[in-house]
Order: C-alpha cells, then sequence, then structure tokens
DNA sequence: CCAGCGATCATCTGCGGATG
DNA sequence: CATCCGCAGATGATCGCTGG
C-alpha cells in the first residue's frame, strides 16, 4: 500500500529523474508551481495532505510516466546513482538468442551514461547501418524500454522469432495481428501475427 | 579580481475559491 | 465542513553585468 510519504518521494523523483524541481514538474504539467510545495503536504495543524488523482494524472502524462513506473520510482533503493548507466546493443549484433522472452538483453554488452531514464527499463540500441535514415542514421543510439507500456504511433523495436530485429512505428495490434508502419516510408507495411513476435518494445529516447 | 546591484527563479506562507 | 488547488506577496539563492 502506499503510504502519503511515498506518493510525496514519488513525486519528488519523478521530477527528480525529468531533471526538474517540483515546482518545475507542475508547471510543465499545467499546474500551479507552488501545488507540490513541501508546506502544502501537511495541513497547518499537521495531518497529511494528498496529491489530487486528477494532478498525478497530469504529472504521469506530461512526463509520458506510467502508473507502473511511478509506483517503481517509490522503492527504496532506487536512487539516481543506480540509473546512471545502461547497457548498449549494436543494431548489427542484435540477434533473437541475444533477448530473453521479455525484450531485455542478455549478454554483457558495453554501457553508456544516462542521467534522466530508469536505467533498470532501458537499454541502449546503437544504429550501425543506414537502414533507417535519414530517422535513425548511422551512429545514432536510441534506448529501448521493454518496461513500459506500447500505445499506437509508438516508434518500437519488434523482434520477429527467427528473423532479425525491425525499427518502426505501431499502426495497429489486435489479438490477431500487428502491424509496424516503416520508418522511412509510412507506406511500407508489414504484418505480424502474434505467435511469431519474440517481444515488442517502446523506443523512448534518440541521441543523435 | 571582486564587490555591489538588479533580474530571475524557486519556494514558502496565508488566504480564498471550488467541490463534494 | 473538509480538502485540494490557485493566487498574491514575501523571501532567499543564483546568475550575469558593471564599475572600481
Amino acid at each position: 500500500m502506499l503510504s502519503h510519504a511515498d506518493v510525496w518521494r514519488g513525486v519528488d523523483r519523478l521530477a527528480e529523474v525529468n531533471g526538474l524541481s517540483p515546482s518545475g514538474l507542475a508547471r510543465r504539467a499545467g499546474l500551479d508551481p507552488t501545488t507540490f510545495n513541501k508546506s502544502k503536504r501537511n495541513t497547518r495543524d499537521g495531518r497529511p495532505r494528498w496529491p489530487s488523482t486528477e494532478s498525478l494524472a497530469k504529472i504521469l502524462d506530461a512526463t509520458q510516466t506510467t502508473l507502473g513506473e511511478f509506483v517503481s520510482l517509490v522503492q527504496p533503493g532506487t536512487s539516481v546513482a543506480a540509473r546512471a548507466t545502461i547497457p548498449c546493443v549494436r543494431l548489427s549484433a542484435a540477434a533473437v538468442s541475444q533477448f530473453d522472452g521479455a525484450g531485455f538483453p542478455q549478454a554483457s554488452f558495453e554501457r553508456i551514461e544516462l542521467s534522466h531514464l530508469d536505467a533498470r527499463h532501458l537499454y541502449a540500441l546503437e544504429i550501425d547501418r543506414d537502414d533507417y535514415a535519414p530517422v535513425y542514421r548511422n551512429g545514432d543510439t536510441v534506448l529501448i524500454s521493454p518496461g513500459v507500456g506500447v500505445r499506437r504511433h509508438d516508434r518500437v523495436a519488434l523482434m520477429p522469432k527467427g528473423g532479425e530485429l525491425r525499427l518502426g512505428v505501431l499502426q495497429r495490434r489486435t489479438a490477431e495481428r500487428l502491424t509496424l508502419m516503416g520508418l522511412k516510408d509510412p507506406e511500407e507495411v508489414s504484418a505480424f501475427a502474434p505467435a511469431d513476435v519474440s517481444w515488442l518494445a517502446r523506443i523512448v529516447w534518440v541521441s543523435q
């Protein structure tokens, strides 16, 4: 169960991992900058005050954070330092055998530094071909997070069973069919049966 | 180089409006 | 009536500029 302190710690951590102060986070979410002031977390007679679910929904939306990710920020021991580096995989080395069933890399790849995203749910993919230019050029690094939800129109990485890793835009996902739009050419649509997909994960960041 | 000054920003306190 | 949130004003920290 989340306590009053847990929820406020989560708000502080969410601001921190996004490089914001609590007031900056409130502003980004369209709230009054004082909404998350420490002085407003308890009433004058010392009773706890809670942020509204609407305010929480707004800061999650403003930071593209899921409720599950927010809850994970509350857990003890998830310091920013613990998120400082993440494994980095080369696109041409991204074979199906090197990932687990959830899409996390199994081999020990080199690591790159990262300061504002939760490294426990991330790995980097270095683009070392021109297949996705000009959207992703040779030398770019994209960050993939199997730990977050994938929605329509998200840029994603898809690993077909027995195939080669694909990057694209998730066009549609039903129980029978999953369609991926090409990054270079939106007219180039690939369809997959869910049973033929090893894993699908969202691209959350790109360095270029 | 350093002190003084003003601008800017974050935060705090107190109050009142909106809502249930 | 209790609670959450926005507004206004005050305060303190930081930064950049200027002049000695």
